[in-house]
DNA sequence: CCATATTAGTGTCTCTGTGACACTATGTCA
DNA sequence: TGACATAGTGTCACAGAGACACTAATATGG
């Protein structure tokens, strides 16, 4: 084997979700550079060495320049690569998948023209760049398979939440309704939350307020929600 | 932002698994290039661009190489990246982690000396390259974690085996016993699999040959085996 | 001030699949 | 033929999800 060889293209795309309204929404940005300018494609881009000491750090710079902040969740989804997914040439994206509360970031947002928050159920309208909707179809798949046995779905909230809150957003990443005392066990059975001093108004009794607690790693559990 | 970039070294590298009398072998392969000439190394390099169609097909042509064919098992572990893990500068591995049956494979890796089989519990006596320890223990607990919930141990396994066989790798890859009836309980429920004609003496009762049904794919059960 | 609606949270039964383990079945070998 | 070994089954206990009725607390309207 000789010392040559190709170095594809590399970028690093992100996928990020937040839950609003009862809508599962993603993230996208107007693109303003060749290729499919104009069309819709994820924020991402290329690794600044000099910047970035890794890919998750690309990544998170990324969504920084467009949200305002880090994500409160960030985690690799999986690579796609191909000679003909990028006009100029072979080409391989480290895609990761995102999550924020919709509080934390919409006033960046709404004040940037490029970037928009896309409901799901409305991306086939859209004519997005490169294999993106492919990528937003994988990192779906891979948040429903999460919120089965895991807490994951707190990332949509902003750091107070209500068990009520916590469940609507759980069903609407699952699509189908979870029973609430499911959802109670389970959050004592993890030890991951802690019950916050207040307790907020909602129509009807006055409900707790959550918290992570800090420093608290996701658990998983051993049985999955039923599909 | 400017045109240009810098595209860092990419490079395949693939976790090859198999179990062989109760132990947990990895592939690794005598380093006969810089960096880290002598080292033991996992298996890969780099795209070619005229010959992958992506990634995948360069951890299979490069597993190929080193075992005369293509694992029966292949997924996409994660993306290693950093300044300072290759010397030759900023650097993405994209590890591979795959399984295959020790007999299928054995002949051509005693016919070459540059590969070799080692026992998990071994690795701590060698010179890994790069950080090729940790991208083989991540691969490991990736690969116990799908034992928890999937039959993917059967890749390690001929095409035909018994149940004996299929607890033995299981148990050896989480570290713990299981019992034999929640295995067969779990292979009767996944239905992927499908009675030999033939059974085989095992020093007591005969044992029925098990193989897998022709395209099926593997199933997730909804809850975990207990470690 | 009380009745009613509304949402929060609990009690408890059913159901399903794993863990445990004894029991039956069928082979080998002395 | 009987002891032993491994294959495979029957069945009970246990844990956690699903279902759903019940209690608790707050708002609103007469």
């Amino acid at each position: 084997m000789s010392a040559e060889y190709t170095n594809p293209l590399f970028t690093v795309d992100s996928v990020l979700f937040t839950v609003k309204n009862e809508q599962l929404l993603v993230l996208l940005v107007k693109r303003a550079q060749a290729p499919f300018i104009g069309d819709w494609g994820l924020p991402g881009g290329f690794i600044d060495e000099k910047i970035d000491n890794n890919t998750d750090a690309t990544a998170r710079r990324k969504l920084q320049a467009k949200t305002g902040l880090s994500p409160a969740y960030l985690e690799q989804l999986q690579a796609i690569s191909g000679p003909d997914r990028d006009p100029r040439g072979f080409s391989v994206t480290l895609a990761y998948f995102a999550l924020v509360a919709y509080q934390d970031v919409s006033p960046q947002i709404a004040s940037v023209e490029s970037a928009s928050w896309i409901a799901l159920k409305d991306l086939a309208k859209l004519n997005l760049a490169f294999d993106h909707l492919h990528i937003i179809e994988a990192a779906r798949q891979r948040l429903q398979q999460k919120t089965l046995y895991s807490m994951t779905p707190v990332f949509c909230l902003p750091t107070q939440f209500t068990i009520a809150q916590l469940k609507s957003v759980i069903e609407t990443i699952i699509e189908k309704p979870i029973q609430r005392k499911s959802l109670m066990r389970r959050i004592e059975a993890s030890d991951i939350f802690e019950i916050s001093e207040e307790k907020i108004p909602s129509g009807g009794r006055m409900a707790q307020l959550y918290t992570l607690k800090p420093g608290a790693d996701l658990v998983n559990f051993e049985r999955n929600l039923s599909l």
